[in-house]
Parts: C-alpha cells; structure tokens; sequence
DNA sequence: TCAAATGCAAGAGCGCTGCTCTCGTAATTG
DNA sequence: CAATTACGAGAGCAGCGCTCTTGCATTTGA
C-alpha cells in the first residue's frame, strides 16, 4: 500500500513534501489569507500550474495542512503524556499529566500560531471540515480521556452531578467516546475541552491583550481548575494558602 | 460634533451605511475570506474605486464591520441582562442571569455566524486589534462583571483559592477591572469569559459535529458549571438528583 | 454673487490571484 | 518497442485590491 513502486511515485512524494514545507512557511510568515499557490510554485521554481499535479486547489493544500497541524498538535500532546509517565520519578499524578499536556498543547500553539489558527480558529474553505480530518482532530481527546480514565482507575472519585435534561446526551456521547467513564464525567470532559482550547485561542489571538499579563500561570491554574470540572483533582491537595477552602466553597 | 451640516454630509453618511450593510449582506451569505470591495460596490451600482472615498481599505471595511458586531453581541447581552432583571416576578438570580446573557451570546453567535467568527475566530486583517475595538469588546465582559459584583453584594460568597504564584496577577487585573471584586473572583472570571467563547467556538466552528448533539443542554449545563468557578452559585440549589454531591466531591 | 477650493464618481490601468486548457516531453506499462 | 500515462511549461481568463487621472457638483469664502 506505502510502498514506493518508482522513481516517479518517489518523486512525487517529494514534490507533495516540498510544497507542503514551503507552504508552512508562507503560512507562519503572513498566515492562511495570503498563501498563495503561485508565490509557493514560484519559490520552488515551477510554474504554477504544476503546482495543480498535487494539489486540485487552494483549499486542498489548505486542508492537507490542516490534517497535518491535527497531527503535529496530536503528536505534541502523546509526547508530552508519555513524558510524564515514563519521569524517573516514576508516573506523574493525573493532575500533573493533564497539566502536562495542557501546557504541551499550549507551547506548540505559541510556536506556531497560523497552524493553530487553521484549525481552531475560523474555518478557513468551506464549512464543513473534511471526512479526513476527523481522525487526526481527536487525538488530543483521547490522552485527555486516557488520563481521566486512569486518574478514575486509580483512585475511584465522585462522579459530579448531572442534571436531568443532560443524562440523555450525556449518555449518548460516553457511549461514543469513552464507554468506561460515568456520563456526567464524559460531559464534563467534552466541554472542558473546549473551554481549554478557549484559554489558549484567547492568547493567540489576542483577546488577552492588556488584560493577562503573566499568562503562563493563569493558563496552568485555569487548566488545573478545568481539571477539578472533570473530577481529576491534586491528591496532595497543596493548593497553597486557601486550600482548605478548595472543596466546601457551594457549602 | 454629530451635528449634520449639509447634504454633503448626511449623503456621505447613507452610503456609508449602505456599504457596510450590503458589506454584512455579503459577510453572511460567503464568508470574510470572499468579502470583495468590488463585488459590494457593483451591487451599489457604483464603480470600484468609488468606494475608496469611504474606506480607505478592505481590512478598514473589515475592522468597521468587526467594531460593529462587538457592539451587536454587546447589546445582545446587555438587553438580555436587563430582561432578566426587569422580569415581572423581580430580577432573577445571578445565577439565573448569568445563564441568560451566555444563551444571549450564543444566540447572537448561531444567527450570525460569520460575524462571531470576525471578532471570535481568527484575526483576519493584521494582527493587533485597532485601538477603537477594545471599547465596544469589553461590553459583554462588564455584564458579567456587573452580574457577580451584584451577587457578591447581595450574598456574600466565599472566595475561591489563588494560588500564590498567580496572586500579583490577579491583583494587577483586579485593579484594573474590578476593584470591588476579590482578586481571586476576577481571574477566574476572565478564565471563565475565555472558556465560555471556546464553548460557543467549538459549536460554531463546527468542533461539535458528531460529537455533541443537544447544544442547547449541554451548553447551559457547561455554563453553570462556570458560574459556580467565578462564586456565583444556585441559591436553590435545585440542580437535580445528586446534587447532595455537588459540594462534597473533594472530601 | 462669483471664483476658488473641495468632495466625489467614473474610468483606465497595474500587478496580483486561482484556475483551465493545450502542447510537447519523459517515464511507465504491456 | 509501442501505447499509455504523468508531468512541466506556457498562454490565457476572470476576478481581486488598489492607484491615478479626469470631469462634474457642491461647498466655501471674499
């Protein structure tokens, strides 16, 4: 299937690479409005119409890079949760891995903002996103449910309250994404996502502007607090000063 | 100084209003990527260049339009806010009003999708947003200010734990946004203004598909969520079933 | 009131874009 | 070796943002 039969489909691997690099480069420098199929031919020294052999449009470059960012943003995420597990110090706490790959998520935001724009930010082509992109957009997901289902293994914790109108839904979606978790955990989680990727789409695209300076620390205590939603919480609970007020604030 | 002095003038503001309306027409039907100062003067019935007498720009048309829809969400949740307290069996809770204003935005949101994703999605023209956008953007972000300064005021809720490492920041935002709010209250309110445009960018954006069918549940669920992180909190406590559990979850 | 100054629409034009079509050549296949 | 296929090059079309010049209408000030 991925073997390579010639010296024409190796050449034409090539070329697909080559004008994808060139293309993120174009993108990092002056981001997805200005890339243009003939400014990438032209500094790869073709006429744009070659360009055509591999790409039908724009929008396909443009959607192959989007699969692409998925996966980079994916592949950031699983290094960063094997990273915390395979520490000398032996496996981190649940909260520390999901603290781990939130920053991790973060980081490859800040490196590559345009890529990150692609696709969380406006849809860009049409509307609705490919039937390729499905697979690679959901691999953050799955560390996230990895590390809720392990934090739950673990230690067996509450599940959070579920409100009545929700049970349905909420059912309907653990079924389709993590069977293991209580519902009201799977429900919990899916909007924590969101709302995680909310914190750092307001970073990136300014929103934070003269409003959060010393955004690091307000990105980890927002995302450990996103933790807590999902019932992951810090076992040392050393929270500093206030902590013994963390759990009994609805009292 | 908004006085009209001539017809010059008052001409000059019609067609202005002209262009950003059949601007918005466009924004709707395709998208800000296939905006064109062309295609908007053609429908006019003026030539192209004409236009130029009244934006110098397309990305100045485009920030036009952006300052516009931050105003349009803006009174979307300051009238949903004053519906709810000058509802005919009194003002509701904060709680209850806290509720209203998001599913304010959010419907704002999903019947003018093109237009959150001006202010919301990706930044399109330059990068840094001009000087005269901050005013009308902070609008939605003073309803809630206003929401849990009044429930702070009417019962006095508990403050939820700061960090040590975040507290300058906090205290920095603080003064800056609200003086009268405990620096702990404030940043898990911008935290929780972020995560809740994430909630209604993961639906508008299409993140959602396949993935969360009752929006509607699910979002209102989510937001109470967040009410509850800022301090604002039921007072009747009627959340369903385990809500016995609510409180005790980290015991 | 009349001339000077200003505001504005129209048109032509420049350089760029995405995209299509044709044509000659080189690699691949049977 | 012949037929097929893949590919690069070039010309060309329609559309875009934007600039410049020209001529007319309105406003302004002496």
């Amino acid at each position: 299937m991925t073997t390579i039969r010639g010296a024409r489909e190796r050449a034409r691997i090539e070329v697909t690479a080559a004008i994808k690099d060139e293309a993120r480069k174009q993108l990092a420098a002056e981001g997805a409005a200005k890339l243009s199929l003939r400014a990438v031919a032209r500094e790869l020294g073709m006429v744009s119409s070659a360009l055509y052999r591999y790409f039908p449009s724009r929008d396909d470059l443009l959607t192959a890079l989007i699969v692409d960012a998925y996966d980079a943003v994916g592949e950031a995420a699983e290094t960063a949760h094997r990273a915390s597990c395979d520490a000398p110090a032996g496996p981190a706490s649940p909260l520390a891995r999901w603290i781990a790959v939130a920053c991790a998520v973060r980081e490859w935001a800040l490196a590559h903002p345009h890529e990150y724009a692609l696709i969380y930010g406006s849809p860009v082509p049409g509307y609705s996103a490919p039937q390729a992109t499905i697979g690679p957009a959901s691999r953050v997901g799955l560390v996230l449910i990895g590390i809720v289902e392990d934090a739950r293994r673990t230690d067996g914790l509450a599940v959070p309250p579920l409100a009545a109108e929700l049970r349905p839904e909420a059912e309907r979606m653990a079924a389709d994404l993590a069977p293991d978790l209580p519902p009201a955990v799977v429900a919990a989680l899916v909007a924590a996502w969101s709302q995680f990727v909310g914190l750092i789409s307001f970073e990136i695209f300014g929103q934070f502007n003269r409003i959060v300076e010393a955004r690091e620390v307000f990105f980890r205590q927002a995302v450990a607090d996103l933790a807590r939603n999902v019932g992951v919480l810090d076992d040392r609970t050393d929270r500093t000063a206030t902590s013994s007020a963390d759990a009994d604030a609805g009292a």
